[in-house]
DNA sequence: CGATTAGTTGACTCTATTCAAGCAGCGTGG
DNA sequence: CCACGCTGCTTGAATAGAGTCAACTAATCG
């Protein structure tokens, strides 16, 4: 069970928190001023810290400092009590390495939202992230949090585009990150010859064009839309914020990095010798990996030219490959729509 | 002009060491005990500060500490000065954050490369980096500097190895990084087919084999060895300890990941859809880039095969592809050994 | 409902691989 | 010291695989 210590001068608030974690099933210590959390914090070491930020003796930030001094405390998330009129010092909170804040007066659900949201995340960077770029997806929305994530797609601008709108092109200064709400983007890279390599696709709750937010270059790939796409804009500094501000965050995010770098050369060894076939298979692949819904697979919907591009061939190649596969019983194909059939036999094709 | 500032409470050390990084022509500042270097360091805002640990009123360490505290001075590049038999100490100053140490006594020549070395980490920390993994090398090398690499490599395993044998294979578990003395070697992955990738070449002064080290995964390439090598065995501590320590340095990694990923999408594009011609011309380009020494460029000296590994493919063609940029006068063949005469033609060419 | 775009199939071409064979350089052992 | 065998380099011929061009059909959009 998960303990939690909660951090309050108020009587009455303190019991009510306290009443409704315990609820929730948490262990809760209760502690009534900062100096006293401290005390309690190193003798029970919580899995989280909920903490008031204006209390006499030592105040929320002075907790909070001084968790940070112990080792075995610093990385146990840290949430922020504050009422609604405290804005700047809450930036302040989160600027010293909070984690979260919740404003008062709060609702249970907002509570345990939090705590849950906070200790996932925590849990998450322990064990380890799923590999390669889907873990650079994951690590951003647990550590923009929803909290986090909900403020800033509220608060800034949200842009509507068309399918075949262009997002960024190659040259174009990168100052911003962006987060798709709905639709679904593709970022590309193009030939002298004008061919196209896909490089990713996109779909809701994903970020995309972090890459060049982490060097001083321009854009090297084009951004277009697939399907008419709501896609929040993230101003740089928030990214950059969240990317150096914890350390654990950071080396996560480095070796998610390291990871995609292996996973690319992994790509360049199938580019360089696979077959079509082996080459379309893993493309295919790769996609009902991304689809796979929790109910079951889902049908690729993608344009043959876009699949082309993924698999890095002409598309005349490959919509013969798809009817070969579609002989030879591996998929079905429903107005254009690709369904796979069998997963195992496609994955483990001889080149 | 670069301006140090020296803190030191023994008069003659003092007047020494100020003559010396003076003839240098640096500009000194020179303090007697701790306060007041601190004082003056706010004051003058110096570009590097060497420090003796053992000080009347205020100590190194209090000196660090203090100078860590002001944005503007926290990033300046901070030397200890220690006798001999203070090296536990000197551990600690080092874990506090200071970038170097200097022993007493000490020669000249040692103070002016210590000095050196960490100006020029500052710089190129602020200034940017070679981009792509270049930039990684020199990141580290950097890093690690002069002093601590010496260090590392006598203190540590040399190893020697011989051509052809391998140092780490796929499905290894990866404990150490390499930093290569002399010789050459080739990481490189293989086909179902047994058909060979090189990902990457390593030479004097090259680190390899820390892609792995940043994430939980075995090796997924063979290390192998080209040419007769003295290899360096650093434990990976050493290495997380580097890129963990310092944010600046953090950053600046993580940059060059997302740089390099960049480039892999690049070679990505170049492998899926170029002309055979087109990718052999461009590896040449690259290995000329690679061992373009200061005085001028160097003749490629690698087996037709790892050519072919290279530009990922089969070695006749490879060859073929050779003879034909020989009789169009854009290389030189001599002992197998290739001279590229014109690398703007062989660099441009269409597909 | 016409016009444009996307998908599909056929025929042809050509590039790059494969297989085969010869040659040059090197080290080794007799 | 030389012959032998080995390995690496090079060229030739045959082949197959994938790209290109072209024509046609289906689907989509205004």
């Amino acid at each position: 069970m998960k303990k939690i210590l909660l951090i309050e001068d108020n009587d009455d608030i303190r019991t009510n928190t306290a009443e409704i974690l315990e609820l929730a099933s948490y262990e809760v210590v209760v502690a009534e001023n900062g100096k006293r959390g401290v005390e309690l914090a190193l003798e029970h070491l919580p899995d989280l810290v909920i903490c008031d930020i204006m209390m006499p003796v030592l105040d929320g930030y002075g907790v909070l400092h001084a968790l940070h001094r112990n080792d075995r405390l610093k990385n146990t998330p840290f949430i922020f009590l504050t009422a609604k009129t405290e804005r700047a010092d809450l930036r302040k909170g989160m600027e010293l390495g909070a984690d979260d804040y919740i404003t008062k007066p709060f609702s249970g659900t907002e509570l345990l939202n939090a705590v849950d949201s906070r200790l996932k995340k925590c849990e998450l960077l322990q064990t380890g992230l799923q590999p390669g770029m889907e873990g650079v997806q994951q690590l951003m929305g647990i550590s923009f949090g929803d909290h986090d994530l909900a403020g800033i797609v509220a608060d800034r601008d949200i842009n509507t585009y068309k399918k075949k709108q262009v997002i960024y092109m190659e040259g174009h200064h990168p100052n911003r990150l962006f987060y798709v709400l709905s639709g679904k983007v593709k970022t590309a890279k193009r030939n002298d010859d004008g061919k196209e390599l896909v490089t990713a696709l996109y779909g809701p709750d994903e970020f995309f064009g972090y890459l060049p937010l982490l060097q001083q270059t321009v854009y090297r790939e084009t951004a277009e839309v697939l399907e008419d796409a709501e896609i929040a804009i993230i101003p740089s500094e928030d990214f950059h914020k969240l990317v150096n501000g914890n350390l654990a965050i950071t080396r996560s995010f480095m070796g998610l990095l390291a990871q995609n770098i292996q996973d690319k050369e992994e790509q360049l060894l199938g580019m360089a010798y696979n077959s079509l076939r082996k080459k379309v298979a893993e493309a295919l692949v790769m996609l009902q990996k991304k689809y796979r819904k929790d109910g079951g697979p889902v049908p690729i919907d993608l344009s043959r030219e876009n699949l082309a591009g993924i698999a890095g061939t002409a598309t005349e190649s490959l919509i013969r490959t798809l009817s070969d596969f579609r002989s030879e019983k591996l998929l079905e194909i429903d107005h254009g729509r690709i369904t796979i059939l069998d997963e195992k036999r496609l994955a483990n094709l001889l080149n």
